[in-house]
DNA sequence: TGAACATATAAACAATCGGTTATATGTCAA
DNA sequence: TTGACATATAACCGATTGTTTATATGTTCA
């Protein structure tokens, strides 16, 4: 078993953050509308059935933190998981819920 | 590739309070702390610099959401990490920050 | 150019939450 | 029993943040 160095406390900070942002049930649900392949705002304020400015502002916040991918189409935006990770987060919390 | 079904709103919540739980600086920093062995609060309070009160509350989240162990013995009270389920969790953030 | 559409941003509000201070509960030793 | 120690709890405050409403920016098409 390796012995791992203690974390800075910025460390910390920048994992909390990333925690923070999977925090709000609302994003999550936004994550789940795009985890199969990116789709447009208007598809994911639809699925979520939030207001547009909230969702809007949600991904981008996500986008920003590299959670999620941000391309440009004519005068659609669209949104997509940039990794598996965050599903693999996901998952993994929910099966220890399970028990 | 299995096709998942989507998470109710109630599981969405459950899952986003287990994150935002790991939102935290000072109770990252206290998982930290606990992540060897179990270590009465004391110790704790020590390793991590902040007020008891504020320590005894973060420990008694953590416990009810079952992420600590409790184990009283005399007038010490000893908090464990559960499972390494959390050590990995953070992990794997870290792993994606340091790209 | 102008209207319709898609997205982003700003301001304001309410609610949640982390931290502090003070106090309560419980345990051990003299 | 009394005092010292370990932990928990309650009340309060300030800051952060999710949501809404309204508006701005930008793109397409007639």
């Amino acid at each position: 078993m390796k012995r791992k160095r203690s974390l800075t406390d910025d460390e910390l900070e920048q994992i909390a953050a990333h925690f923070r942002l999977l925090g709000e049930p609302m994003r999550l649900k936004i994550l789940q509308a795009v985890c199969q392949e990116p789709r447009p705002v208007n598809d994911i304020v639809a699925a979520v059935g939030a207001t547009q400015a909230n969702v809007s502002k949600h991904l981008s916040l996500l986008a920003t933190a590299g959670i999620l991918t941000r391309k440009k189409d004519g005068q659609c935006v669209y949104y997509g998981l940039k990794d598996a990770l965050t599903l693999k987060l996901c998952a993994l919390v929910q099966e220890q819920l399970a028990d």
